[in-house]
DNA sequence: CTTGACCTTCCAACGACTGGAAGGTGAAAA
DNA sequence: TTTTCACCTTCCAGTCGTTGGAAGGTCAAG
């Protein structure tokens, strides 16, 4: 199996997975005679666990750890739920943050009645030494 | 006024002036015959400005069009209303995306029972074809 | 006349990719 | 056989918004 068809049956493209390669996230590939990294089936379940730690918006860190959890067979599920655990609280402040800028944008906006007048609440805010929002 | 009494009042660290300065956010300072740069009030209230907008969540791409809408005296409100309703949109879609994340990873971890034992559904789930959520 | 607080430029790193250039490999078609 | 062509290789640069450090210049106070 060569890279690109790696990539196709992972959906991880393959200048990604040379990439993942060099930051060592997956071990290096074995070579053809030609200097063609090969790839075996297990490679394709690996990138996959990978794609989707990233899909669930873990970070290369956080996935490495996950990735030496999960060839640990003496793990406990105590280590990868409290890395969960953390990841979520993440998110879950990125969220909150996200959801009070919409809610100051949408005020502002609301105030703003959009038409060809220059008079703008959205850009008056941005100036005002109240505008901490 | 120095740099270093403009990030004080403004808020905005002298490198950071400095790398605005240098992507063309913000005009050229003069300078003084020692080569240092100067400032007005003027500045504080653009920094100010600047630092609100990425307090929301702006881009320095978004940013760079709100200052010259600001600047712009015939400018239309619509044009602000617009970059905003667009910024919020995006906004809305990464919060909707990471709640969705919040979502599978609280669901994978309820059922993980966190203890000594190696079984863990979360990293279970990142293995199997169905995992794609 | 030296200390030291500030300023200057430049270069590099973060994270997680993505793109392009320049060239090598290998198999099928002309 | 030769050429074409898809694929592969490495390396370097760019993205975005900073942040850090090194090496050196300026200037006022002690």
């Amino acid at each position: 199996m060569k890279i690109g068809d790696l990539a196709k049956t992972s959906g991880v493209n393959a200048k990604l997975i040379r990439h993942y390669e060099s930051i060592g996230l997956i071990p290096k590939a074995s070579r053809t005679q030609g200097g063609y990294r090969t790839y075996l089936e297990n490679d394709v379940q690996f990138l996959k666990f990978i794609k989707r730690a990233r899909g669930l918006g873990f970070s290369m860190k956080e996935i490495k750890k996950l990735i030496s959890l999960w060839k640990n067979k003496s793990r406990s599920s105590h280590e990868v739920k409290l890395l969960t655990s953390i990841h979520i609280k993440n998110l879950e402040q990125k969220i909150s943050e996200m959801q009070q800028m919409v809610q100051s944008l949408k005020k502002l906006s609301q105030n703003c009645h959009g038409d060809s007048r220059p008079d703008c609440p959205i850009i008056e805010n941005l100036l005002l030494e109240s505008g901490k929002a």
